[in-house]
RNA sequence: GCGCAGUUAGCUCAGUUGGAUAGAGCGUUGGCCUCCGGAGCCAAAGGCCGCAGGUUCGAUUCCUGCACUGCGCGCCA
């Protein structure tokens, strides 16, 4: 990140002086391979395409100048094409300790969002069950995709839209409903397919006669009505607890009925009408989505006077403007992408712009238990509770795995893999490196061993030791690329990436057994820094990084 | 039928404004514990980046077509 800003600037007013403007597609990135130096500029290769100029022959005349730039930079070559491999002093290596020591747990946050008022909004799974592992990948990505923007400057809160009204929400009360008489032997028919078939209904069923011995007794509807009312704070009591144990929390608990009752969503489609967006056919109620990219129109208020859930859906984003965000991410099950066309509609038609609505789709998760699979319905009443896994594999390790996938491809979830503590689980294998790195520190001061204090960093020029530092500069750029890119997943590899360094390091740069005591202390300040920048990316993630296993 | 994703090593997957000899882990094979934690390290083998065209000095990356897989396409929620 330092390198690239430095050598950035350097090409830049090389290219100024040579009398060329700078070209627009000029990228600095690390190259593939490392003996090709710390960075690659492509900057000759492009200026020859705009110019017209032997690639070649520019890249000579920049390389030139650029050797004599600055002593941070130790040598330029000139390789293939024409690109500029460049690489730093060690010096300028170095650097970058007291850079992370100075920043601490801020290391790598920048002010890319600028303070930018954005929502996030995942989970809202409908209250009509208990969260199931695929809400848990829902729920992981979302909470580190706050986590991630905060860092990069952006004012993120994070929300949950609850669903509680509408036709499924009345099928939990008669599911409710049938499964209490069945308890007191007033029923005998079999349950209907369309109702919620798992155990917990019947759980909830036999508690609730417990408190209320004569809810049987009661008119239907009004029996059904208790029963909605129990279930839905029951389920969602449980809903709450299941992500606390998760580490994931929401600022915000947005309930759909209140956006009804408030008149919001009615006052919604009367706006929608005035401005020409909404219209009556076939005794329903249309919006012209087909006037912003959408494949057809779609239905509002359906001919028998019932709202769809469009209808709440623009409503409850108009809101979310309306609560000043500038840019809203709502987190999707990836079976809800043909949906995206209409709200990006609806978004369109409230008068904002592409980049004010975004859309971070997850894939199913498959849930394995050594190799074979384990099938999941709610409807059904067969599935793994995110509470089942989270017990079996505990926290750290489901998150890891959630957010170690770019999240719109399929998850392989094999509780017996992610129970293991092995490399097919990589989350131990960068915590171990952080509990590595506890225990040298432990040993030092045991054992009197050097202190930061006495530390001489120019000491530190193995190859294990600047490759450490290298990785460790561009941990910024990992940052703001996953904010960038909306993809957490970037964190994750980055960080499988220092704890393989550190691994390698750590078997040949002892600290207690260095050759003298400046350049063991140098060895423990660089192992601090890895250490300091494994916890910022972990809590990206929202893992722990512990200081023993 | 239409739309959206995907197709990269035996397996699971990275690779985002087009760059050099395409990467990682697992698995396989062979090495490393008188040495701060071996939950680790080192090395080797393993690839027509789905297929065919096109654009480009250069394509896993962009465009077109095709094949296969998954998902979605209701006045459902």
């Amino acid at each position: 990140m330092r390198a690239v800003q430095l050598l950035t600037g350097f090409l830049d007013s090389i290219v100024g002086e040579l009398g060329f403007s700078k070209p627009a597609k000029a990228v600095i990135e690390p190259p593939k391979d490392k003996k090709f130096g710390d960075l690659a500029a492509n900057y000759a290769l492009v200026l020859a395409k705009d110019t017209g100029k032997n690639p070649r022959e520019l890249a000579g005349l920049l390389a030139e100048k650029l050797r004599t730039a600055s002593p941070e930079i130790a040598s330029v070559e000139i390789a293939g094409p024409g690109f500029l491999n460049v690489t730093f002093a060690p010096a300028f290596r170095q650097a970058v300790i007291p850079l992370i020591e100075n920043a601490g747990d801020n290391y790598g946050s920048s002010d890319l969002g600028a303070g930018k008022k954005l929502q996030v909004e995942f989970v809202s799974a409908n209250p009509t069950g208990p969260l199931h592992i695929g809400h848990g990948r829902g729920a992981a990505i979302g909470d580190s995709l706050c986590r991630v923007m905060r860092f990069a400057g952006y004012n993120a809160e994070a929300e949950y839209y609850i669903n509680d009204a509408g036709k499924q929400m009345r099928t939990l009360g008669l599911s409710i409903w049938l499964r209490a008489l069945e308890l007191t032997g007033k029923r005998s028919e079999p349950f209907p397919e369309d109702c919620y078939k798992g155990e917990y209904i019947i759980d909830i069923a036999r508690e609730l006669l417990a408190k209320d011995p004569g809810l049987t007794e009661r008119p239907e509807a009004e029996g059904q009505d208790v029963c909605y009312e129990y279930g839905l704070k029951d389920i969602f009591d449980g809903i709450k607890k299941d992500l606390l144990d998760f580490g994931v929390h929401h600022d915000e608990w947005f309930s759909e009925r209140s956006l009804v009752e408030s008149g919001a969503v009615e006052q919604t489609l009367e706006d929608l009408k005035r401005s020409g967006r909404a219209f009556e056919q076939d005794g329903a109620l249309w919006f012209r989505t087909t006037e912003h990219g959408d494949d057809k129109d779609r239905v509002l208020r359906k001919s028998d006077g019932t709202l769809t859930y469009f209808a709440s859906d623009i409503a409850y984003h108009a809101d979310k403007y309306r609560r000043g965000f500038d840019r809203v991410i709502d987190v999707w099950g990836a079976d809800h992408h043909g949906y995206i066309p209409r709200m990006r509609a609806a978004v369109a038609a409230l008068g904002k712009e592409q980049e004010a609505f975004d859309v971070v789709l997850v894939q199913l998760v498959n849930l394995l238990q050594g190799g074979e699979q384990i099938a999941m319905s709610t409807r059904a009443g067969k599935f793994e509770t995110l509470a089942d896994v989270l017990a079996e594999v505990g926290s750290d390790a489901a998150r890891f795995i959630f957010l170690s996938r770019k999240s719109d491809s399929k998850l392989d979830f094999d509780l017996e893999l992610v129970k293991q503590r092995t490399m097919d689980n990589p989350v131990y294998y960068v915590q171990y490196a952080h509990a590595r790195i506890a225990a040298v520190g432990r040993r030092v001061n045991e054992q009197n061993g050097p202190t930061p204090a006495e530390a001489d960093l120019s000491l530190l020029v193995a190859e294990e030791e600047l490759d450490l530092l290298r990785l460790l500069d561009r941990f910024p750029q990992a940052a703001r690329d996953a904010a960038h890119m909306a993809s957490p997943h970037f964190i994750s590899h980055y960080l499988m990436e220092l704890a393989g360094l550190l691994h390698r390091a750590y078997a040949v740069l002892p600290v207690m057994g260095a050759e003298n005591r400046a350049l063991g202390a140098a060895r423990l300040r660089l192992l601090n820094a890895v250490a300091q920048t494994l916890r910022n990316g972990l809590t990206l993630l929202g893992v722990s990084a512990p200081k023993s296993m």
